[in-house]
Parts: C-alpha cells; structure tokens; sequence
DNA sequence: ACATTAAGTGATT
DNA sequence: AATCACTTAATGT
C-alpha cells in the first residue's frame, strides 16, 4: 500500500511530504453509491481521490438535489477545503458514483503542510481553481441552459470521467441528478437516440456521438 | 405465468 | 418543461 501512495504522489509532491501523508493519510474505500460526504456534515477530514469517481451535488432546503461536477483520480473538492480550514458544515454532498479508493488526512495536517511544503500549497491552490472553474461552468448550464443541453453536457462530463462508451443507468436516476422528471429524460434522450448520437437500451446508455 | 420495474407516449397545463 | 394517466417492454421469481 505505501509503494502504491508514492506511486501516485511522486509526481506532485517531494519524499519527506509523500512519507508524512503514508503516514497519517487513512486509507478507505467506497462502494458504488456509498456517501462520502453529506450536506450538513461536520467536515474534518480532507480527502484525496486515488482510484474511482465520486459526484457532487448540491441540494436546496427542499431536498432539490443537482450534480454539480465529477470527482476523478487525483482530485480533491474546493467544497472541502474550505470546510476543512474552519471546521465548517459541509454544503455539498458526494456520492461514489464508481468504487472508488480516497485517503483521508485530518484538518490539523493539512493546516501544517499549507505552511510546510510549497508543493502542497500549489496542488491545493490548483485544484481549487480547477474546481472554481467547473463550479461557474455548472453555475452557467443551471441558470442558462435548457434542458436538454443540460442533458448534453450531463452525459458528456459521465463518459469523460468515467472513460466508457456505455452508461449504466436508468432515466429516472438521470432525471434525480438533473432535478428533473423522468418524462422530460426519457423524451430528450428519445430525441438524442434519433438524432443517432446515442442508443437507447434498458438501464442502458450507448453513447456513439454526442 | 405473474409481478415488478423501466421506458414510451398523448394530452393538458 | 412538468404532470397525469396510461401503455408497452424487459426482467426477475
């Protein structure tokens, strides 16, 4: 396991950090549809993201819930940083959407490394552009798109993450992450099917050109 | 064969 | 684009 850490950090980060985060990194695994994270939570971990994908939705008071981006190898969540350094609530909820493996390092670490290793502090600036970035495009395709480019851009960002032709989901599930009902999804992913860019089968998605 | 769940559709708002 | 009220199709037991 720890050859496998380094494996994955060196690239990024230099040995004494790589040796630290083996150190006091925890280690889990989520199963497909397992909660890492749920509004409300008390954040007091940061996560890094080894192997899988996890998704990111936002939900309002009234239990509207929206996917707002993916999560892939190598990411963490602008959300949790933030979170993290006051010990705050979380305002997100992420969800495995593949098994996935995270390590987990506790807010007091990630407050030192800040201050103790430059590589550290780009790889979190970094990502929390990346992640400001992704979160102004979803902000953008809310407020707006229409549905059906919200549908679009919906099935392009899951074939990008997940790297597979084929989705294994219902419509219902699409309509959930896109605050939608299941009618409106099955209609536009109809429309898409005879505009030959996907086929439609039974919890089943074959995307040939979108 | 039957029940359950996913997906398709016309009509209405 | 949402909702209703169905129908049809696929799948599990």
């Amino acid at each position: 396991m720890k050859d496998k850490l380094k494996d994955f950090f060196a690239l990024q980060f230099e040995e004494e950090l790589i040796d630290e985060i083996v150190e006091v990194g925890e280690v889990k695994f989520y199963r497909e549809g397992e909660l890492l994270l749920n509004v409300g939570d008390k954040v007091n971990f940061f996560p890094f993201l080894l192997r899988g994908v996890f998704k990111i939705l936002s939900e309002d008071k009234h239990g509207n819930e929206v996917v707002m981006y993916f999560l892939e190898r190598g990411d963490t969540c602008a959300c949790v940083f933030i979170n993290s350094l006051n010990a705050e609530k979380s305002c997100i909820r992420a969800v495995a959407e593949t098994d996935s493996e995270v390590i987990l390092i506790n807010v007091k670490q990630f407050d030192d490394w800040l201050v103790k290793y430059k590589t550290f502090r780009n790889y979190v600036l970094e990502s929390y552009n990346l992640r400001l970035k992704e979160m102004i495009e979803a902000i953008d395709t809310l407020a707006f798109k229409k549905m059906d480019q919200r549908l679009l851009k919906y099935l392009h960002d899951k074939v990008q993450v997940l790297r597979v032709t084929t989705l294994n989901t219902t419509h219902q599930e699409i309509a959930y992450d896109l605050n939608t009902s299941r009618v409106v999804v099955s209609r536009l992913l109809k429309q898409l099917e005879n505009e030959g860019k996907i086929k439609l089968r039974r919890n089943k998605i074959d995307i040939l050109n979108l």
